[in-house]
DNA sequence: ATCAAGGGTTGACGCTGCGTCAGGGTCAAG
DNA sequence: CTTGACCCTGACGCAGCGTCAACCCTTGAT
């Protein structure tokens, strides 16, 4: 005859848990001695075993209760989904070692490679690390908006940066990061390139290839860029003076009062 | 601007979670408009995403806040501890896999394969499927108490199925915990099988191989047998009656009185 | 015979990560 | 002006035990 923490030690599990098991009626409450004490037999120590094998593979315990006094194959049966579901659950958890490992090396994240690549390639024209950050946020919310169209924008970035102005203007606002002031002669430069940049995308007719309706995520974008330095604000202004407003997507203003 | 709808529905989590993160200060609250809903902006995307990826991987929220703003450096360490952990997951899980198709299986369990194979072999000279599962019982306790000794041991178990004697035990054992009667001439070639096994053992001076210490066990084992079929008690008895007593390790008694 | 250590007993609260009411207020559309 | 779809706070519920608390029982040493 066993005391609980005897049965226990040979389940392998705490006497917490055996006594959680009989609260919840997964383990008939046994006999007790004269002075309280639980006694138990064999036949309970491998129930336990049952018990503890499938609970440690993240059977819930009310599914172990009926599993235990199902015939055969509704048993079978039940081992299979079991089984369906640990595989499963071992391909999350691959995934989430792809998606974490991302995560530490930076970039990516939930990034495709070929943002990944985009995103070295503006670090070699001489990026600066805050301005790759915003970067990336970026791409993370475009990709999380339309997963599957980024593959398809990309090339046109890369073919972007053949133009000598473009990878000036990435030059610029990174050293615009880089320093503390606001009236340095660069925040004209950036604010001329952009201006500059625009017209001309304006002249070859934008063609965003976006839906209209998505003003609102272009607004998330642009708030993004805001927040990622104080002096966007600034910049922005000295855009609007000069007629256009917008970091994702530029757009003619009138020139307000 | 983005409600929390909409910040949640970006980041593929809950709205819910959302205030849950706000709540335990994993995510820090936003401003409010003048309806009190609260507005977020685009890093928050970016924030919930991070916080997804590494929840879903199975960080607790905790450590999540903690790793978010730590330097590079203590991240990339977290981020290791995290994949060790997730590989040590995965591993668990495909462990978890095996032992509980061998629950589907029927035999085995946590049993060894050896043990398997012996049941296999009980199950070809005859014994019955209630014997077979009383026998599966009982080496499942054995391993649980000697997880090594198994297999030096069933070799042994192999061997005494050479001897006609043994077998026709089981084979009786079998028959009588099929049928319902006790007065069964059965029972009495049983006993008379037991009382000549046992002294012939005796004499061979037994060698159990087992420490002393171990009565304890052995009582269970023998509870095991005792509760598995309600005539176990009465073969007990007419044992006993010709000087012998127990199931697994039988022993001399003193005819008492 | 006594006493402390180390079992056992019930009962209850704590923890994680949210789901899910309840009981409101708001906003956009018809 | 209603309707439906959001938003708000506050609170309880869930699994699967861990961890007190406050008490009783057993056992071996003294």
């Amino acid at each position: 005859m066993l005391t609980i923490g005897q049965l226990a030690a040979y389940a392998g599990v705490t006497v917490r848990a055996v006594r959680h098991y009989h609260q919840i009626g997964l383990l008939p409450e046994p006999e007790r001695d004269a002075s309280g004490y639980r006694k138990y037999g064999a036949p309970a120590v491998v129930s336990l075993i049952k018990i503890r094998t499938l609970a440690e593979a993240g059977v819930p315990l009310g599914r172990i209760a009926r599993m235990l006094d199902a015939d055969g194959t509704a048993f079978a049966e039940a081992v299979e989904r079991i089984d369906a579901h640990l595989r499963a659950e071992i391909d999350r958890l691959e995934n989430s070692r792809k998606q974490v490992a991302q995560l530490a090396a930076g970039d990516s994240l939930v990034l495709p490679p070929p943002v990944v690549a985009y995103l070295d390639r503006l670090r070699e024209i001489g990026a600066s690390e805050r301005m790759l950050a915003g970067e990336r946020d970026g791409w993370i919310l475009i990709a999380a908006r339309w997963p599957g169209k980024v593959a398809e924008w990309i090339p046109d970035k890369f073919a972007q940066l053949e133009d000598p102005r473009i990878v000036r203007l990435y030059q610029v606002l990174s050293a615009l990061m880089e320093t503390k002031g606001l009236d340095d002669p660069l925040v004209l430069e950036a604010v001329d390139l952009l201006v500059e940049l625009a017209e001309e995308a304006e002249a070859a007719g934008f063609d965003s290839g976006v839906a209209e309706g998505d003003d609102m995520f272009f607004a998330l974008l642009d708030n993004l860029a805001d927040e990622s330095d104080d002096r966007a604000w600034r910049l922005r202004e000295l855009m609007r003076e000069r007629g256009w407003d917008g970091w994702t997507r530029m757009r003619r203003v009138t020139g307000q009062a």
